[in-house]
DNA sequence: CAAATAGTGTCTTTTAGACACTATTCG
DNA sequence: CGAATAGTGTCTAAAAGACACTATTTG
């Protein structure tokens, strides 16, 4: 590839600044973005969707899986990226992602300097569909070696979403409103990996629910209450 | 400034990936670091170094104070290119920088894409040596209208550093040990910026702590005793 | 009816704040 | 001694877990 070509695809010169310098003459390392995509498939076991290791991956990749990923566009926010790493992998849009980290290591990858963003989005399970050729779903006490340290974001989106369900019902929508109080029990012990006790849980929370009024009938027992979150989540 | 003389700044050219194109092909941003350094000067106000605004800047910054900051140069890790930035501003070693969050408002500097990562580090008051030239130290509640949208980052550092000081004596060592239960008492009170009930903070502290058995003398009133934080913080 | 699930009442433990008291120093 | 600061004991209120009980459904 000619050099004139390749330098085709760069972003225009930048102004100068105040002191003469341009911001071309600093070295722009390459930016992509990683993503840990969260959800709770049948209200039992929080799970990761992980991209299967193709032929195309270099050599660091050792084989692995990775997660869900891509590389800053021009022009483009960090979190625009991220859904649109994500728009072919798992058919999911109106997500918020939040930051973990910057992971800056300079022997990250094969290819040059790469500055990692990572990532956290949370994904209802019903809205989540997975593309089986190129990724799969993973419980996250059930994951393998990742490659490009990606074990690290792993860690730090389990804790970040913990730490939002600890202070409030459903922070991230995955429950479809109304809900019981087995639904919402079920969904914290998934993600809390360890199991809340019953009636603490309930009066912890009765205060953020608002009660409808219905109920939904299960295959035995009494008829659960339906809640709805309150307004503050 | 001749074309030629541009390019000899920029890295290397990376080497191929599996598909063929070379990470030179993607759009590559500049990256800076910009830092939050608290610190705590006379055990009462949480105070930032602001850096002062010089004809220098550029037009968006608007004469406006803002936080200390730099450019990532070739090869550096985001850590290193914090301290490199805050030795000539503030005569300090030994930190440990923390990620608060990466800025990438496309229009957030006139001269370009500049990714901005925010930092945070905490300094000891006597460790800390600000050139009045250049900067100036300002308590948290005192602070100006900040150039680049600084200020979020402001918030960001506080609130990480309350965090930490909630769950611990003293975790980013800004007392020098031993201390007496009266300095801990004051530091946290700086930080949190609200008064502490004395007693309760008294027994919530004692099990994180080592009574050295010494005491020191003040002015007046009983001598306290000295305490040096225990194993886990 | 029994089995299963939903929901409540109450006891205890723990924690934090309120408050009052004792202890030791300086002038 | 009084003023000032350090440190403790105890009461109360709120929160959380343990546990047993009641309530309502299906089969």
């Amino acid at each position: 590839m000619p050099f004139e070509q390749k330098r085709a695809n760069r972003p225009p010169d930048p102004p100068r600044d105040a002191t003469g310098r341009s911001l071309a003459d600093y070295p722009r390392p390459s930016v992509a973005v990683d993503t840990a995509v969260l959800t709770v498939p049948d209200g039992i076991a929080l799970s990761i969707v992980l991209v299967r290791p193709t032929p195309d991956d270099e050599p660091s990749a050792g084989g692995r899986h990775r997660l869900p990923g891509t590389f800053l566009h021009e022009g483009e926010r960090l979190a625009e990226a991220v859904l649109r790493s994500l728009r072919d992998k798992a058919g999911v849009t109106g997500l918020a992602p939040r930051q973990l980290h910057v992971f800056d290591d300079p022997d990250r990858d094969d290819r040059g300097r790469v500055l990692s963003v990572a990532h956290v989005v949370t994904v209802p399970a019903r809205e989540l569909a997975v593309d089986d050729a190129k990724a799969s779903l993973v419980a996250v006490d059930r994951i393998p070696d990742l490659a490009y340290q990606h074990d690290a974001i792993v860690e730090l989106a389990v804790a970040a979403l913990r730490a939002e369900y600890r202070s409030a019902p459903d922070p991230r929508r995955l429950l479809e409103a109304p809900f019981t109080l087995r639904d919402l029990l079920d969904l914290h012990e998934a993600i809390a990996g360890s199991p809340i006790p019953r009636d603490a849980f309930r009066r912890a929370m009765s205060g953020a629910l608002v009660d409808t009024g219905d109920s939904r009938r299960g295959l035995v027992g009494k008829p659960a209450r339906l809640f709805i979150p309150g307004t503050w989540a």
